[in-house]
RNA sequence: GCCCUUGUAGCUCAGCUGGUAGAGCAAUUGAUUUGUAAUCAAUAGGUCCGCGGUUCGAAUCCGUGCGGGGGCACCA
């Protein structure tokens, strides 16, 4: 005699026992009719599932999380069906939910193409018209075991093989003709996944993730509660792509990249004038700071780079260069050597530190070519890179300092949500474990006084120190890694730094490494994306464009525009034989944030037309005052 | 690096089953002198990514290399 408590406090009474559909059932029509899941003592059971005892019951349907993970769950189950009955032979692995979808990797001689998913999304949608129930079975291993070893799916035998024992075995069967090893919960039938998913694109996978394994044949679907749902998410899919910090670089002039060197960028006028902007922002909030800029060689010599531990560790990432009398350089693919052997030179103090010495310095590091992928992943960039070298009392109090400073310019820049991620020592790592708990303590404790959410990814630190990355929210939601803070306790001892000590002795300093924007290419292309290359006044490459009325009142343009660069302000003079229509619509489409407009009534009365973009809004000021107001504008972090 | 996919004018793209290339925009020139998102006309512009092969003949088919895109792995 079960008693049945639903969220709302409402009890019901059974008999013998209850199913979730006898509960929605008992509820209403319509939700019986909507049902797709239930959790039973919160946990997710499937809706025929046998409730015995007194249980709390919640019905979920596809207004739910719950219950469009288990649609999604529910479809990559179906598409597998799909596969292997149109492609006899195919092997199934593992087909999980993941953000927005799914995906199923299989193992299959030949690779899917972009054709065969129009025929296996069919096959679907018959599969959803036929309305196959699924059916939940307890197995015994042995028997699961040499099951799928007989059928020829030696992947789930291989899966099976390292469930823990004591779980128990459940395999799920959609219709008569098709089952697979799940954990389940499912749906009652396949009806009920509806029609609006979509199969969206095929790939390889590593089986288990790993590059030693063999390849896998992966195809990622997307599943929605409703039409409606599917057509927004490719929707906002596609507004994602026109925000692409590729097509708009390409578009609006900012850079390129070219053949002869893949994963450099070749940076135009206007991109490299946003570069020099941020530069110069970073510049005067590190002044302000107590930071002293340095710069270090670019290609140093081979020894340094083994006595720092990165030939060894780094190395297959290094480009190296022999030169004529066959000594081995080392292009840098970090500063942070350079750095140590500026601290190294001359007698430092206790009274010295925390000494923070900054670098704007060019990196270059071989990628893997998969990896590369626009300014977001390069294989030379410059990195606004600073090393402070402190005592370990001073560590959590300097990584505060860091962190507030990193706030302060995302924030300027126009991002407010931050995270931290902390990660721990790697397998591949240098010194000793004593000092791997030093810094990591240091380092932990300094992430939870910032008060900032934070995860812990374990073993994925430096090979010389724990760090902390600092994640940005964008404007639509996605987040980008940028900053990083990482505590050294080796590299000093390595390079032989050291200072004197209040009681005479010589000491080796911890180091901080930093970055705050990370990578300054990589920090554009997000900046790109974030605004959709709309930037702020004060960044944006070309500020203000003029557009005189016609050829008569070209002096006054160009006097306007020459008052303008006098206050800093980028200007530009359209002197082109287009009119005026033509010249509205070309640089709003290429972005620039004031277009002002001259005619006869702007030079009688000293003035310009303005028109932001984005605005049809015509806005006469006087020359004066616009100079006054704008070149505030042009301050950082006005806008 | 691995799997799939892709590479035609400055840009966006067309070119069916092989017969040495086309459009729009941009550019140049001329006309027009324009008051808030494309004025008209003419002209010029291409080793069809590179290298091999098949063929009487290759942008098109095959092989290979390089680059781009989507993933996987990598991201110290």
């Amino acid at each position: 005699m079960p008693t049945i408590t639903l969220p709302d406090g409402k009890n019901l009474n059974f008999l013998k026992e209850a199913t979730g559909i006898e509960i929605a059932g008992k509820i209403s029509k319509s939700l019986l009719k909507q049902a797709l899941i239930m959790s039973v003592d919160g946990e997710l059971k499937d809706l025929y599932f046998p409730i015995k005892k007194d249980s709390s019951v919640k019905i979920f349907t596809a207004k739910d999380p719950e219950g469009l993970e288990v649609i999604r769950h529910d479809t990559a189950h179906i598409m597998a069906m799909a596969v292997q009955e149109l492609y006899p032979g195919t092997q199934v692995t593992i087909g999980p939910v993941i953000e927005n979808g799914f995906y199923y990797d299989f193992a299959r001689k030949k690779p899917f193409t972009e054709d065969d998913l129009k025929k296996i999304e069919k096959r679907m949608s018959e599969i959803i018209d036929k309305d196959v129930k699924t059916r939940r079975e307890v197995w015994k291993r042995d028997e699961a075991i040499s099951h799928f070893k007989k059928i020829g799916e030696k992947y789930k035998a291989e899966i099976l093989e390292s469930i823990p024992k004591n779980e128990e075995l459940t395999v799920y069967h959609h219709g008569d003709t098709w089952h697979d090893l799940c954990r389940g919960p499912h749906l009652l039938s396949s009806g009920k996944i509806g029609k609006a998913f979509k199969l969206t694109k095929v790939a390889g996978a590593y089986w288990r993730g790993d590059s030693k394994n063999e390849m896998l044949q992966r195809i990622y679907g997307t599943s929605w509660a409703s039409q409606k749902d599917l057509d927004a998410y490719l929707n906002r899919i596609e507004e994602a792509e026109k925000r692409d910090h590729r097509k708009l670089g390409k578009e609006m002039d900012l850079f390129h990249f070219r053949e002869e060197s893949p994963g450099s960028v070749f940076w135009h006028e206007k991109g490299w004038a946003l570069f020099q902007k941020l530069i110069n922002y970073m510049k005067m909030k590190q002044d302000a700071a107590g930071y002293k800029e340095i710069n270090t060689p670019e290609v140093l010599d081979r020894s340094l780079w083994e006595k720092s531990g990165h030939w060894e560790k780094f190395g297959s990432n290094m480009y190296t260069s022999t030169t004529p009398d066959e000594k081995v350089f080392a292009i840098k693919p970090m500063n942070c050597p350079g750095c140590v052997e500026v601290f190294n030179q001359g007698l430092k103090s206790y009274k010295d530190l925390p000494l923070k010495m900054s670098e704007f310095g060019k990196v270059h590091r071989y990628e893997p070519s998969g990896a590369l992928h626009g300014l977001l992943r390069v294989r030379a960039f410059t990195q606004d890179d600073a090393h402070i070298f402190c005592t370990e009392d001073q560590i959590t109090k300097e990584c505060l300092t860091v962190t507030n400073l990193i706030l302060e310019i995302y924030k300027d820049l126009g991002f407010e949500n931050v995270i931290l991620k902390y990660s721990d020592r790697p397998e591949l790592r240098v010194g000793d474990d004593s000092v791997w708990n030093k810094a990591e303590a240091a380092l932990l404790e300094a992430v939870k006084a910032t008060k900032l959410e934070y995860t812990i990814n374990k073993g994925e630190g430096a090979f010389y120190g724990p760090k902390i990355e600092f994640v940005l929210r964008d404007a639509i939601g996605r987040d980008w890694q940028c900053g990083t803070l990482q505590v050294d306790f080796n590299l000093p001892g390595r390079l032989g730094a050291s200072y004197v000590d209040k009681d005479g002795t010589k000491k080796v300093p911890v180091m901080l490494h930093r970055a705050l924007f990370g990578s300054l290419e990589r920090f554009i292309g997000i900046l790109i994306e974030n605004y959709a290359g709309k930037f702020p006044f004060w960044i944006s490459p070309l500020q203000t464009v003029i557009i005189p009325i016609s050829e008569d009142f070209e002096d006054y343009a160009k006097k306007v525009s020459n008052k303008i660069k006098e206050v800093g302000i980028s200007c530009l003079v359209d002197l082109k034989n287009h009119n005026l229509n033509y010249k509205i619509r070309e640089h709003s489409l290429a972005k620039v944030p004031i277009l002002l407009i001259c005619g006869k009534k702007e030079v009688d009365s000293n003035s310009v037309t303005i028109r932001r973009l984005d605005s049809d809004k015509q806005e006469n000021m006087e020359l004066n005052k616009f100079l006054k107001t704008f070149s505030a504008l042009n301050k950082v972090s006005s806008n």
